[in-house]
DNA sequence: GACCATATAG
DNA sequence: CTATATGGTC
Protein backbone atom coordinates (compact mmCIF):
# COMPACT_ATOMS: atom_id res chain seq x y z
CA UNK A 1 0.00 0.00 0.00
CA UNK A 2 1.18 3.65 -0.84
CA UNK A 3 0.36 6.42 0.58
CA UNK A 4 1.71 10.39 -0.61
CA UNK A 5 0.65 13.59 0.95
CA UNK A 6 0.83 16.70 -1.20
CA UNK A 7 0.24 20.53 -0.41
CA UNK A 8 -0.86 21.13 -3.89
CA UNK A 9 -1.47 24.78 -3.02
CA UNK A 10 -4.66 25.07 -5.20
CA UNK A 11 -5.88 22.37 -6.64
CA UNK A 12 -7.41 23.98 -9.29
CA UNK A 13 -3.90 25.79 -10.30
CA UNK A 14 -2.48 22.42 -9.80
CA UNK A 15 -4.76 20.13 -11.75
CA UNK A 16 -2.83 18.83 -14.35
CA UNK A 17 0.49 18.30 -12.35
CA UNK A 18 -1.49 16.19 -10.06
CA UNK A 19 -3.03 14.05 -12.89
CA UNK A 20 0.28 13.41 -14.23
CA UNK A 21 1.88 12.67 -11.02
CA UNK A 22 -0.98 10.13 -10.19
CA UNK A 23 -0.51 8.42 -13.49
CA UNK A 24 3.13 8.00 -13.16
CA UNK A 25 2.83 7.79 -9.42
CA UNK A 26 -0.16 4.66 -9.01
CA UNK A 27 -0.20 5.54 -5.56
CA UNK A 28 -3.28 3.83 -3.52
CA UNK A 29 -3.91 7.01 -1.81
CA UNK A 30 -3.12 11.14 -2.37
CA UNK A 31 -4.23 12.93 0.47
CA UNK A 32 -3.63 16.96 -1.00
CA UNK A 33 -3.48 20.17 1.07
CA UNK A 34 -4.38 23.31 0.43
CA UNK A 35 -6.79 22.40 -2.40
CA UNK A 36 -8.30 26.23 -1.39
CA UNK A 37 -11.68 25.49 -3.16
CA UNK A 38 -15.69 25.03 -1.81
CA UNK A 39 -16.34 21.35 -2.55
CA UNK A 40 -18.77 22.57 -5.59
CA UNK A 41 -15.78 23.77 -7.32
CA UNK A 42 -13.20 20.97 -6.89
CA UNK A 43 -12.57 19.74 -9.99
CA UNK A 44 -14.09 16.29 -9.46
CA UNK A 45 -14.63 14.98 -12.57
CA UNK A 46 -11.48 14.83 -13.99
CA UNK A 47 -10.24 12.72 -10.78
CA UNK A 48 -12.84 10.37 -11.07
CA UNK A 49 -12.66 9.67 -14.65
CA UNK A 50 -8.63 8.50 -14.39
CA UNK A 51 -10.54 5.91 -12.09
CA UNK A 52 -10.13 7.56 -8.42
CA UNK A 53 -12.41 8.25 -5.56
CA UNK A 54 -12.61 11.38 -3.76
CA UNK A 55 -13.39 12.91 -0.51
CA UNK A 56 -12.99 16.33 0.09
CA UNK A 57 -13.16 19.06 2.65
CA UNK A 58 -12.77 22.74 1.23
CA UNK A 59 -13.51 25.86 1.95
CA UNK A 60 -13.17 29.64 0.01
CA UNK A 61 -9.01 30.69 -0.66
CA UNK A 62 -7.46 28.68 2.29
CA UNK A 63 -6.81 25.10 3.49
CA UNK A 64 -9.01 22.61 2.17
CA UNK A 65 -7.94 18.92 1.90
CA UNK A 66 -8.92 16.15 -0.10
CA UNK A 67 -8.45 12.09 -0.25
CA UNK A 68 -7.96 10.54 -3.54
CA UNK A 69 -7.83 6.89 -3.28
CA UNK A 70 -7.70 3.74 -5.66
CA UNK A 71 -10.09 1.92 -3.52
CA UNK A 72 -13.22 3.26 -1.68
CA UNK A 73 -12.50 4.52 1.59
CA UNK A 74 -14.80 3.66 4.63
CA UNK A 75 -15.22 5.73 7.99
CA UNK A 76 -14.44 8.48 6.20
CA UNK A 77 -15.20 11.89 8.04
CA UNK A 78 -13.75 15.72 8.21
CA UNK A 79 -13.10 17.96 11.05
CA UNK A 80 -12.06 17.05 14.92
CA UNK A 81 -15.71 16.95 15.88
CA UNK A 82 -16.34 13.85 14.03
CA UNK A 83 -14.31 12.18 16.75
CA UNK A 84 -14.96 15.14 19.27
CA UNK A 85 -18.57 15.55 19.29
CA UNK A 86 -18.46 17.72 22.48
CA UNK A 87 -15.59 19.89 20.59
CA UNK A 88 -17.27 23.66 20.02
CA UNK A 89 -17.48 23.45 16.31
CA UNK A 90 -15.81 26.21 15.61
CA UNK A 91 -12.18 24.48 15.31
CA UNK A 92 -13.62 23.03 12.16
CA UNK A 93 -14.79 25.92 10.30
CA UNK A 94 -11.09 25.99 8.69
CA UNK A 95 -10.64 22.86 6.65
CA UNK A 96 -7.93 21.21 7.80
CA UNK A 97 -8.63 17.62 8.62
CA UNK A 98 -9.66 14.42 6.50
CA UNK A 99 -9.52 10.89 7.52
CA UNK A 100 -10.95 7.54 6.09
CA UNK A 101 -9.70 4.29 6.25
CA UNK A 102 -8.34 1.60 3.81
CA UNK A 103 -7.75 -2.03 4.89
CA UNK A 104 -6.74 -1.70 8.19
CA UNK A 105 -5.13 1.58 8.25
CA UNK A 106 -6.75 5.01 8.47
CA UNK A 107 -5.28 7.67 7.16
CA UNK A 108 -5.56 10.93 8.69
CA UNK A 109 -4.86 13.59 6.21
CA UNK A 110 -3.63 17.05 8.06
CA UNK A 111 -3.28 20.53 6.94
CA UNK A 112 -1.52 22.16 10.17
CA UNK A 113 -1.96 25.95 10.46
CA UNK A 114 1.19 27.78 9.34
CA UNK A 115 1.24 30.28 12.42
CA UNK A 116 2.36 33.31 10.44
CA UNK A 117 5.22 34.35 12.97
CA UNK A 118 5.68 33.42 16.71
CA UNK A 119 4.02 35.21 19.01
CA UNK A 120 1.15 36.11 17.07
CA UNK A 121 -2.14 35.47 16.84
CA UNK A 122 -2.25 32.88 13.94
CA UNK A 123 0.90 30.92 16.20
CA UNK A 124 -1.32 30.79 18.80
CA UNK A 125 -4.38 29.05 16.93
CA UNK A 126 -1.69 26.79 15.73
CA UNK A 127 -0.23 25.68 19.12
CA UNK A 128 -4.32 25.08 20.31
CA UNK A 129 -5.34 22.98 17.16
CA UNK A 130 -2.06 20.80 17.60
CA UNK A 131 -3.49 20.29 21.03
CA UNK A 132 -6.38 19.32 19.61
CA UNK A 133 -5.14 17.30 17.26
CA UNK A 134 -3.96 15.28 20.24
CA UNK A 135 -7.23 14.78 21.66
CA UNK A 136 -8.56 13.79 18.41
CA UNK A 137 -5.76 11.38 17.83
CA UNK A 138 -6.82 10.33 21.54
CA UNK A 139 -10.55 9.37 20.38
CA UNK A 140 -9.59 7.65 17.45
CA UNK A 141 -6.95 5.81 19.04
CA UNK A 142 -10.37 4.00 21.30
CA UNK A 143 -11.29 2.24 17.94
CA UNK A 144 -8.13 2.05 15.40
CA UNK A 145 -4.37 0.92 15.79
CA UNK A 146 -2.85 1.60 12.39
CA UNK A 147 -2.56 4.86 12.27
CA UNK A 148 -1.03 7.14 8.63
CA UNK A 149 -1.68 10.58 9.82
CA UNK A 150 0.80 12.43 7.01
CA UNK A 151 0.10 16.18 5.42
CA UNK A 152 1.60 19.52 5.72
CA UNK A 153 2.34 19.80 9.46
CA UNK A 154 4.07 23.08 8.69
CA UNK A 155 6.87 22.31 11.70
CA UNK A 156 10.54 21.00 11.00
CA UNK A 157 10.98 18.49 14.19
CA UNK A 158 14.58 18.79 13.65
CA UNK A 159 17.07 21.35 12.28
CA UNK A 160 18.38 18.40 10.08
CA UNK A 161 15.43 19.07 8.41
CA UNK A 162 15.71 22.83 7.28
CA UNK A 163 18.35 24.01 5.53
CA UNK A 164 21.93 25.82 7.07
CA UNK A 165 20.78 29.47 5.13
CA UNK A 166 18.02 30.12 7.84
CA UNK A 167 18.49 31.70 11.65
CA UNK A 168 16.22 28.90 12.59
CA UNK A 169 16.24 30.32 16.59
CA UNK A 170 12.51 30.75 16.95
CA UNK A 171 11.62 30.55 13.74
CA UNK A 172 8.05 29.84 12.52
CA UNK A 173 7.69 26.03 11.55
CA UNK A 174 11.01 25.38 13.98
CA UNK A 175 10.17 27.22 17.50
CA UNK A 176 10.44 25.09 20.89
CA UNK A 177 6.75 25.26 21.83
CA UNK A 178 5.47 24.27 18.29
CA UNK A 179 8.08 21.54 18.13
CA UNK A 180 6.41 20.53 21.49
CA UNK A 181 3.18 20.64 21.00
CA UNK A 182 4.07 18.32 17.84
CA UNK A 183 6.43 16.17 20.16
CA UNK A 184 3.00 16.03 22.28
CA UNK A 185 0.79 14.44 19.51
CA UNK A 186 3.88 12.02 18.59
CA UNK A 187 4.23 10.56 22.14
CA UNK A 188 0.40 9.09 21.67
CA UNK A 189 2.53 6.63 19.84
CA UNK A 190 3.62 7.95 16.32
CA UNK A 191 6.67 7.90 14.85
CA UNK A 192 8.43 9.57 11.52
CA UNK A 193 8.46 6.96 8.42
CA UNK A 194 10.84 9.03 6.46
CA UNK A 195 13.66 8.67 9.64
CA UNK A 196 13.03 4.75 9.21
CA UNK A 197 15.12 5.10 6.47
CA UNK A 198 17.05 8.50 5.83
CA UNK A 199 18.88 9.64 8.90
CA UNK A 200 21.06 12.16 7.28
CA UNK A 201 19.37 15.51 6.63
CA UNK A 202 19.38 17.74 3.52
CA UNK A 203 16.42 16.24 2.59
CA UNK A 204 13.37 18.58 1.95
CA UNK A 205 9.55 18.49 1.14
CA UNK A 206 9.21 22.04 0.50
CA UNK A 207 10.80 25.54 -0.85
CA UNK A 208 9.88 29.14 -0.82
CA UNK A 209 8.71 30.88 -3.43
CA UNK A 210 10.74 33.33 -2.79
CA UNK A 211 14.13 34.36 -3.46
CA UNK A 212 14.96 30.69 -5.90
CA UNK A 213 15.01 28.57 -2.89
CA UNK A 214 14.26 25.59 -4.80
CA UNK A 215 17.14 26.89 -6.93
CA UNK A 216 19.49 26.90 -4.21
CA UNK A 217 17.89 23.99 -2.85
CA UNK A 218 17.04 26.21 0.11
CA UNK A 219 14.07 24.01 1.66
CA UNK A 220 12.59 22.18 4.87
CA UNK A 221 11.26 19.06 5.19
CA UNK A 222 7.49 19.55 6.77
CA UNK A 223 5.32 17.48 4.96
CA UNK A 224 5.78 14.38 6.92
CA UNK A 225 3.82 10.66 7.77
CA UNK A 226 3.69 9.72 11.32
CA UNK A 227 2.61 5.82 11.73
CA UNK A 228 1.39 3.99 14.65
CA UNK A 229 4.31 1.22 16.09
CA UNK A 230 2.41 -1.79 14.14
CA UNK A 231 2.21 0.12 10.74
CA UNK A 232 6.21 1.84 11.52
CA UNK A 233 7.25 -1.96 11.32
CA UNK A 234 5.02 -2.75 8.19
CA UNK A 235 6.70 0.67 6.40
CA UNK A 236 9.10 -0.49 3.86
CA UNK A 237 10.45 2.75 2.26
CA UNK A 238 9.66 6.60 2.73
CA UNK A 239 10.40 8.78 -0.19
CA UNK A 240 10.45 12.26 -1.54
CA UNK A 241 9.50 12.64 -5.49
CA UNK A 242 11.20 15.71 -5.76
CA UNK A 243 10.15 16.39 -9.77
CA UNK A 244 7.09 18.05 -9.48
CA UNK A 245 8.93 20.65 -7.96
CA UNK A 246 10.89 21.35 -10.98
CA UNK A 247 7.54 22.18 -13.16
CA UNK A 248 6.67 24.96 -14.37
CA UNK A 249 4.17 26.67 -11.83
CA UNK A 250 4.79 23.80 -9.71
CA UNK A 251 3.28 23.82 -5.54
CA UNK A 252 5.98 25.15 -2.90
CA UNK A 253 5.57 21.64 -1.97
CA UNK A 254 6.48 18.21 -3.42
CA UNK A 255 4.95 14.69 -2.90
CA UNK A 256 5.98 12.25 0.06
CA UNK A 257 5.00 8.75 -0.10
CA UNK A 258 5.14 5.92 1.90
CA UNK A 259 4.98 1.91 1.31
CA UNK A 260 3.66 -0.52 3.18
CA UNK B 1 4.50 49.95 -46.53
CA UNK B 2 2.10 47.93 -43.80
CA UNK B 3 0.86 49.73 -41.15
CA UNK B 4 -1.55 47.81 -38.13
CA UNK B 5 -3.10 48.73 -35.19
CA UNK B 6 -4.01 46.08 -32.02
CA UNK B 7 -5.52 46.61 -28.97
CA UNK B 8 -3.87 43.96 -27.05
CA UNK B 9 -5.37 43.87 -23.59
CA UNK B 10 -2.14 44.27 -21.81
CA UNK B 11 1.04 43.86 -23.85
CA UNK B 12 2.82 42.04 -20.78
CA UNK B 13 -0.07 39.47 -20.67
CA UNK B 14 -0.27 39.43 -24.97
CA UNK B 15 3.40 39.77 -25.13
CA UNK B 16 4.12 36.07 -27.08
CA UNK B 17 0.60 36.30 -28.89
CA UNK B 18 2.34 39.81 -30.25
CA UNK B 19 5.82 37.89 -31.23
CA UNK B 20 4.19 35.48 -33.07
CA UNK B 21 2.24 37.60 -34.52
CA UNK B 22 4.97 39.76 -35.86
CA UNK B 23 7.23 36.77 -37.01
CA UNK B 24 4.29 35.87 -39.01
CA UNK B 25 3.56 39.40 -40.23
CA UNK B 26 6.17 41.24 -40.96
CA UNK B 27 4.44 44.45 -41.08
CA UNK B 28 6.80 47.99 -40.97
CA UNK B 29 4.78 49.83 -38.10
CA UNK B 30 2.57 48.05 -35.49
CA UNK B 31 0.27 50.70 -33.27
CA UNK B 32 -0.48 49.02 -29.93
CA UNK B 33 -2.95 50.10 -27.59
CA UNK B 34 -4.09 49.17 -23.93
CA UNK B 35 -0.90 48.38 -23.65
CA UNK B 36 -1.49 48.56 -19.36
CA UNK B 37 2.08 49.70 -18.00
CA UNK B 38 4.50 52.00 -17.00
CA UNK B 39 7.32 52.62 -19.69
CA UNK B 40 9.73 50.99 -17.07
CA UNK B 41 8.00 48.11 -17.18
CA UNK B 42 7.23 47.70 -20.74
CA UNK B 43 8.59 43.99 -22.18
CA UNK B 44 11.11 46.47 -24.63
CA UNK B 45 13.67 43.40 -24.64
CA UNK B 46 11.64 40.64 -26.84
CA UNK B 47 10.64 43.31 -28.94
CA UNK B 48 14.04 44.96 -29.67
CA UNK B 49 15.49 41.50 -30.17
CA UNK B 50 13.11 40.76 -32.65
CA UNK B 51 14.83 43.59 -34.55
CA UNK B 52 12.33 46.20 -34.05
CA UNK B 53 12.21 50.04 -32.66
CA UNK B 54 10.00 50.64 -30.18
CA UNK B 55 8.40 53.68 -28.90
CA UNK B 56 6.40 54.05 -25.65
CA UNK B 57 4.03 56.33 -24.00
CA UNK B 58 2.14 54.33 -20.87
CA UNK B 59 0.61 54.50 -17.17
CA UNK B 60 -0.01 51.81 -14.96
CA UNK B 61 -3.08 49.44 -15.64
CA UNK B 62 -4.98 51.41 -17.29
CA UNK B 63 -4.42 53.19 -21.95
CA UNK B 64 -0.75 53.33 -22.78
CA UNK B 65 0.20 53.32 -26.94
CA UNK B 66 3.12 51.92 -28.28
CA UNK B 67 4.64 51.82 -31.28
CA UNK B 68 6.48 49.12 -32.86
CA UNK B 69 8.84 49.99 -35.74
CA UNK B 70 10.89 47.81 -38.17
CA UNK B 71 12.65 51.26 -38.90
CA UNK B 72 13.51 53.95 -36.90
CA UNK B 73 11.04 56.46 -36.82
CA UNK B 74 11.11 60.34 -36.73
CA UNK B 75 9.74 63.09 -34.88
CA UNK B 76 7.99 60.45 -32.34
CA UNK B 77 5.99 62.26 -29.27
CA UNK B 78 3.33 61.50 -26.83
CA UNK B 79 0.28 63.10 -25.71
CA UNK B 80 -1.70 66.18 -27.46
CA UNK B 81 0.33 68.77 -26.10
CA UNK B 82 3.35 68.45 -28.11
CA UNK B 83 1.63 69.69 -30.91
CA UNK B 84 -0.78 72.01 -29.02
CA UNK B 85 1.42 73.77 -26.01
CA UNK B 86 -1.20 75.82 -24.94
CA UNK B 87 -3.21 73.21 -24.17
CA UNK B 88 -3.74 71.98 -20.52
CA UNK B 89 -1.63 68.78 -19.71
CA UNK B 90 -4.24 66.95 -17.74
CA UNK B 91 -5.43 66.23 -21.10
CA UNK B 92 -2.36 63.75 -21.27
CA UNK B 93 -2.54 62.51 -18.40
CA UNK B 94 -4.36 59.38 -19.78
CA UNK B 95 -1.70 58.16 -22.25
CA UNK B 96 -3.68 57.52 -25.31
CA UNK B 97 -1.63 59.24 -28.11
CA UNK B 98 2.15 58.52 -29.75
CA UNK B 99 3.03 59.70 -32.44
CA UNK B 100 6.28 59.40 -35.79
CA UNK B 101 6.87 59.30 -39.13
CA UNK B 102 7.85 57.23 -41.32
CA UNK B 103 9.31 58.21 -44.72
CA UNK B 104 6.56 60.77 -45.83
CA UNK B 105 4.11 59.30 -43.45
CA UNK B 106 3.05 60.23 -40.14
CA UNK B 107 1.18 57.18 -37.81
CA UNK B 108 -0.92 58.83 -35.67
CA UNK B 109 -1.31 56.05 -32.63
CA UNK B 110 -4.64 56.82 -31.06
CA UNK B 111 -6.85 55.03 -28.52
CA UNK B 112 -9.76 57.17 -27.32
CA UNK B 113 -11.97 56.85 -24.16
CA UNK B 114 -14.60 54.26 -24.10
CA UNK B 115 -17.17 56.57 -22.17
CA UNK B 116 -18.33 53.56 -20.35
CA UNK B 117 -22.08 54.11 -20.94
CA UNK B 118 -24.01 57.62 -22.92
CA UNK B 119 -24.69 60.37 -20.61
CA UNK B 120 -21.85 59.76 -17.74
CA UNK B 121 -18.93 61.60 -16.91
CA UNK B 122 -16.50 59.47 -18.77
CA UNK B 123 -18.64 59.72 -21.85
CA UNK B 124 -18.42 63.73 -21.50
CA UNK B 125 -14.67 63.06 -21.34
CA UNK B 126 -14.65 60.75 -24.53
CA UNK B 127 -16.78 64.19 -26.42
CA UNK B 128 -14.31 66.08 -24.84
CA UNK B 129 -11.14 64.28 -26.05
CA UNK B 130 -12.38 63.55 -29.52
CA UNK B 131 -12.63 67.84 -29.64
CA UNK B 132 -9.34 67.84 -28.40
CA UNK B 133 -7.99 65.56 -30.83
CA UNK B 134 -9.33 67.64 -33.96
CA UNK B 135 -7.43 70.44 -32.57
CA UNK B 136 -4.39 68.74 -33.21
CA UNK B 137 -4.85 67.22 -36.34
CA UNK B 138 -5.63 70.48 -37.23
CA UNK B 139 -2.10 71.96 -35.81
CA UNK B 140 -0.26 68.27 -37.38
CA UNK B 141 -1.96 69.31 -40.78
CA UNK B 142 0.15 72.39 -40.82
CA UNK B 143 3.39 70.65 -41.68
CA UNK B 144 2.38 67.08 -42.33
CA UNK B 145 0.05 66.04 -45.42
CA UNK B 146 0.20 62.23 -45.51
CA UNK B 147 -1.39 61.22 -42.59
CA UNK B 148 -2.10 57.51 -41.08
CA UNK B 149 -4.37 57.54 -38.39
CA UNK B 150 -5.11 54.73 -36.69
CA UNK B 151 -6.43 52.81 -33.05
CA UNK B 152 -8.69 52.03 -31.32
CA UNK B 153 -11.49 54.81 -31.72
CA UNK B 154 -14.14 52.90 -29.65
CA UNK B 155 -16.62 53.76 -32.68
CA UNK B 156 -18.49 52.45 -34.88
CA UNK B 157 -19.29 55.13 -37.28
CA UNK B 158 -22.31 53.30 -39.23
CA UNK B 159 -25.11 50.71 -38.49
CA UNK B 160 -23.20 47.41 -40.83
CA UNK B 161 -19.73 47.92 -38.52
CA UNK B 162 -22.08 46.60 -35.49
CA UNK B 163 -23.61 42.96 -35.20
CA UNK B 164 -27.13 42.98 -35.33
CA UNK B 165 -27.80 41.37 -32.35
CA UNK B 166 -27.34 44.64 -30.51
CA UNK B 167 -29.72 47.90 -29.79
CA UNK B 168 -27.53 50.19 -31.51
CA UNK B 169 -29.87 53.25 -30.63
CA UNK B 170 -28.08 55.50 -27.76
CA UNK B 171 -25.57 52.91 -27.34
CA UNK B 172 -22.03 53.45 -26.17
CA UNK B 173 -19.39 53.54 -29.18
CA UNK B 174 -22.44 53.79 -31.63
CA UNK B 175 -24.43 57.29 -30.14
CA UNK B 176 -25.24 59.99 -32.19
CA UNK B 177 -23.03 62.91 -30.33
CA UNK B 178 -19.97 60.96 -30.65
CA UNK B 179 -20.33 59.75 -34.22
CA UNK B 180 -20.94 63.48 -34.83
CA UNK B 181 -17.82 64.14 -32.94
CA UNK B 182 -15.80 61.25 -34.82
CA UNK B 183 -16.80 62.57 -37.76
CA UNK B 184 -16.46 66.54 -37.37
CA UNK B 185 -12.29 64.82 -36.58
CA UNK B 186 -12.68 63.32 -40.47
CA UNK B 187 -13.94 66.11 -41.87
CA UNK B 188 -10.45 67.47 -41.60
CA UNK B 189 -9.57 65.53 -44.57
CA UNK B 190 -9.37 61.85 -43.50
CA UNK B 191 -11.34 58.55 -44.92
CA UNK B 192 -11.79 55.23 -43.79
CA UNK B 193 -9.19 53.16 -45.72
CA UNK B 194 -11.38 49.97 -44.85
CA UNK B 195 -13.97 51.33 -46.95
CA UNK B 196 -12.10 51.84 -49.40
CA UNK B 197 -12.03 48.34 -50.19
CA UNK B 198 -14.90 46.49 -48.59
CA UNK B 199 -18.39 47.53 -48.91
CA UNK B 200 -20.67 45.24 -47.01
CA UNK B 201 -20.87 45.22 -43.23
CA UNK B 202 -20.31 42.17 -41.13
CA UNK B 203 -16.86 42.57 -40.88
CA UNK B 204 -15.39 43.20 -36.94
CA UNK B 205 -12.00 43.90 -34.73
CA UNK B 206 -13.35 43.61 -31.52
CA UNK B 207 -15.55 41.17 -29.63
CA UNK B 208 -16.73 41.45 -26.25
CA UNK B 209 -15.60 38.79 -23.87
CA UNK B 210 -18.84 37.99 -22.68
CA UNK B 211 -21.64 35.86 -24.10
CA UNK B 212 -19.28 34.45 -26.18
CA UNK B 213 -19.38 37.09 -28.46
CA UNK B 214 -16.69 36.20 -30.64
CA UNK B 215 -18.06 32.69 -30.96
CA UNK B 216 -21.28 34.13 -32.30
CA UNK B 217 -19.20 36.47 -34.24
CA UNK B 218 -21.19 39.86 -32.07
CA UNK B 219 -18.53 41.89 -33.32
CA UNK B 220 -17.91 45.59 -33.82
CA UNK B 221 -15.38 47.18 -36.12
CA UNK B 222 -14.36 50.04 -33.71
CA UNK B 223 -10.35 50.14 -34.76
CA UNK B 224 -9.48 51.94 -38.13
CA UNK B 225 -7.13 53.69 -40.25
CA UNK B 226 -8.07 57.04 -40.94
CA UNK B 227 -6.18 57.91 -44.34
CA UNK B 228 -5.21 62.07 -45.51
CA UNK B 229 -6.18 62.14 -49.12
CA UNK B 230 -3.64 61.74 -50.81
CA UNK B 231 -2.68 58.70 -48.97
CA UNK B 232 -5.54 57.24 -49.19
CA UNK B 233 -5.30 56.99 -52.85
CA UNK B 234 -1.68 55.16 -52.38
CA UNK B 235 -3.94 52.65 -50.35
CA UNK B 236 -3.46 49.21 -51.67
CA UNK B 237 -5.49 47.02 -49.50
CA UNK B 238 -7.05 46.93 -45.94
CA UNK B 239 -7.93 43.96 -43.93
CA UNK B 240 -8.96 42.63 -40.62
CA UNK B 241 -6.98 39.76 -39.30
CA UNK B 242 -9.08 37.55 -37.24
CA UNK B 243 -6.69 34.92 -36.81
CA UNK B 244 -5.08 36.53 -32.96
CA UNK B 245 -8.53 36.26 -31.50
CA UNK B 246 -8.90 32.60 -31.66
CA UNK B 247 -5.68 31.97 -29.92
CA UNK B 248 -6.16 30.80 -26.30
CA UNK B 249 -6.55 34.08 -23.77
CA UNK B 250 -6.84 36.43 -26.64
CA UNK B 251 -7.04 40.23 -26.72
CA UNK B 252 -10.85 41.05 -27.16
CA UNK B 253 -9.52 43.13 -30.18
CA UNK B 254 -7.74 41.55 -33.33
CA UNK B 255 -5.19 43.40 -35.89
CA UNK B 256 -6.01 45.51 -38.74
CA UNK B 257 -3.43 46.37 -41.13
CA UNK B 258 -3.48 49.25 -44.29
CA UNK B 259 -0.59 48.50 -46.86
CA UNK B 260 0.04 51.43 -49.37
C1' DG C 1 -14.99 37.77 -19.35
C1' DA C 2 -10.58 39.25 -18.71
C1' DC C 3 -7.57 42.59 -17.06
C1' DC C 4 -5.34 45.48 -13.24
C1' DA C 5 -4.78 47.15 -8.23
C1' DT C 6 -4.84 46.12 -3.56
C1' DA C 7 -5.00 43.22 0.39
C1' DT C 8 -4.08 38.89 2.69
C1' DA C 9 -1.79 34.43 3.17
C1' DG C 10 1.93 31.31 2.78
C1' DC D 1 6.92 34.49 -5.48
C1' DT D 2 2.37 32.48 -6.07
C1' DA D 3 -2.00 31.92 -4.68
C1' DT D 4 -7.24 33.95 -3.79
C1' DA D 5 -10.89 37.83 -2.94
C1' DT D 6 -12.68 42.18 -4.00
C1' DG D 7 -13.59 46.19 -6.63
C1' DG D 8 -13.09 48.91 -10.79
C1' DT D 9 -12.74 49.24 -15.94
C1' DC D 10 -13.86 48.05 -20.51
Amino acid sequence: MKIATWNVNSIRTRLEHVINWLNQNPVDVLCLQETKVIDADFPRQPIEKLGYHLYISGQKAYNGVALISRQPLTDVSAGFCAFLPNLDPEIDQQKRVITGVLGDVRIINLYVPNGSAVGNEKYEYKLRWLKVLREYLQAILKSDAAICMCGDFNIALEDKDIHDQVKIDNHIMASVPERQALQDVLSLGFADAFRKFTAEGGHFSWWDYRTSAFKRNLGWRIDHHYLTSALYERAKNCIIDVEPRKLTQPSDHTPVIVEF
